[in-house]
DNA sequence: GGGCAACCAGCAATCGATTTCTCAGGGGTG
DNA sequence: CACCCCTGAGAAATCGATTGCTGGTTGCCC
């Protein structure tokens, strides 16, 4: 590899010199600084990020943590944030945390020991993480989830709003049990979804039976398993899944169990499914903006990068209802 | 943040000595090693891997680049990659393509600046860009797609075996007019997938008629241009599509066309498409292991990087055919 | 008891770029 | 004409960890 050295030794200059072009320093002769350029394209020099990076002890790389590579809503997210992270000129280490807060927790100490400049997390659980990595000075931002006990820029969409859509959706449309799949307590989606489903319920004088209240795991077994328990034990005419796995956990145990969509279950479900149309009926979702959901995580990042001392801001983006044919009877 | 000099002067002893503690080297004193790794727990020490990189010249990076983190193929590779890089002590660096050269150009860049300790990648091309990167010397493998003019590790699959299963098939369901939407002529994905279909065609005494062949570009939007031509210009009671998006996008098309599927036109796809079976009429799909693609490559990336000198190998992975029913009438 | 080997800790060099400090030289001003 | 200021380039320190080399200590054997 090519050095800073051999650049300054073929130009007849100083390493600071060579340097000093690289970097667009003005304070250097444009005699020397051409005669630097042609020596650098001549060696094919270029700079070796590593030790640019000990010297200035920060990086290019952003890191994105996220809890599931293999679910499209977190895919498109990620392609917001890389395509502002390009322009901005980071690059983005894409981590999957699985859902668990250990592997969580490594990612997040790798991103302390590599320096990295900046961190997107949709946490898994508990504040402790992000805490971290704000006591470390790290820019942060949250994104699709909240954590208490962390004043950290956020960027989220009106969850409990969309879900009450969906579920006076499904009032409207005349269901009478509706029951609701839910994700894991500890995360702000799941609690926020169900507050929403609870609130429709209770604006159009309906009582909030517990026993059609689901928590499952955001997977796809689990909304399977949630809908065959909720059949068995009481009978929904009606499903609200809070993300988009369950739901098509919970369709597959309606189709597999010979129940018709929306005939006989009515189906609605959060976050975008792809090809939601050309599933048979046609699924009835609340759609997010996923990937300007990135994009705004993304901006705040770089906003931060540039002035860390600003105060944290939180960008709530909305959703919008898709009626589709799994909800209208 | 606190160094290995700090550490060294709290345990009273040199930083080379802490470095061997933390490198687990024989050549300590238990005892010493002991008051150092107390030390380093007081001090809540941890090594700066930028530092460590440049001394050492290597990160523990992967570089995963890939062309569309939309397409669930990819990212089921990717989640393959990532268990096995997880398990070697690596971190993934996933970057995204888009099928573009020049973007691929730019990674490949970055992995070379960054040191990035290996690199898996699905050529979008001619071979210049994994030549840099064999070149440097840095461990590549290459995976879903192969490149003429590169010696390197490669992991594949049967393509021209399961267009040909897949065609057979519809052959042998009784279509007549089987056409094929196939993918940009610089990717051997897409090449071998159609000489598969041209040997089934042959195989059973067809002719292959130039008409029902279509270019597209692996795309959702490729694929619906291509059905929508192929209906305008030859009228096709059948179709093979090449990969994912490019069998939805087919489909959609004769959807909103009013096409019955799968009487009036048998339908195939190459790759598997998430939730297949929710899709009517579910589709018939000739199945990838995509996540042991994945998990294929990371592992030769680890043997290659342990062992740089042994010679490439290439490994080819089986496709299986799911019939399901979009290809039966 | 002396000599030699083995062991082990520390010094210092090193990785490659950045940046502060220093100093030479040119130009301007009194 | 002398002095000062300013510009610009180079020398050297620095980031933090690793590692070859050196030399002191210990232990074993004759």
């Amino acid at each position: 590899m090519t050095t800073i050295y051999d650049v300054a030794r073929h130009a007849g200059v100083s390493a600071a010199t060579v340097s000093r072009v690289a970097n667009g320093r003005a304070t250097v002769d444009p005699v020397l600084a051409e005669r630097v350029r042609q020596a650098m394209s001549e060696l094919k020099y270029r700079p070796n990020a590593v030790a640019r990076n000990l010297r200035k002890s920060r990086t290019t790389l952003w890191a994105v943590i996220i809890s599931d590579v293999g679910n499209p809503f977190f895919t498109a997210m990620v392609r917001g944030v890389e395509d502002v992270a390009q322009q901005a000129g980071f690059s983005v280490v894409l981590c999957n945390s699985d859902e668990d807060p250990a592997k969580e927790g490594r990612y997040v100490t790798a991103a302390l020991d590599e320096q990295m400049a900046g961190v997107i997390i949709s946490p898994s659980g508990r504040a402790t993480h992000v805490n971290r990595l704000v006591e470390a000075g790290v820019p942060v931002v949250m994104i699709d989830r909240q954590v208490r006990g962390s004043s950290v820029d956020t960027v989220l969409v009106d969850n409990e709003h969309g879900a009450e859509l969906a579920t006076a959706h499904l009032i409207e449309a005349g269901y009478e049990r509706i029951a609701c799949i839910t994700g894991p307590r500890r995360l702000s989606t799941a609690a926020q979804r169900l507050r929403g489903y609870q609130r429709a319920l209770r604006a159009h004088g309906r009582a909030v039976p517990a026993e059609l209240i689901k928590y499952a795991d955001f997977r796809e077994e689990g909304g399977y398993a949630a809908m065959a328990e909720l059949l068995r034990e009481s009978r929904p005419d009606a499903v609200f899944a809070t993300n988009n796995l369950m739901t098509v956990g919970a369709v597959e145990c309606l189709v597999d169990q010979g129940v018709r969509i929306p005939e006989e279950v009515g189906v609605v479900g959060f976050d975008n499914i792809p090809w939601a149309h050309l599933v048979r009926p046609s699924l009835t979702t609340v759609g997010q903006p996923t990937y300007d959901l990135g994009r705004t995580a993304a901006l705040l990042l770089a906003e931060r990068i540039a002035e860390p001392t600003r105060p944290a801001t939180s960008v709530t983006l909305h959703t919008r209802l898709h009626v589709r044919e799994s909800s209208v009877r």
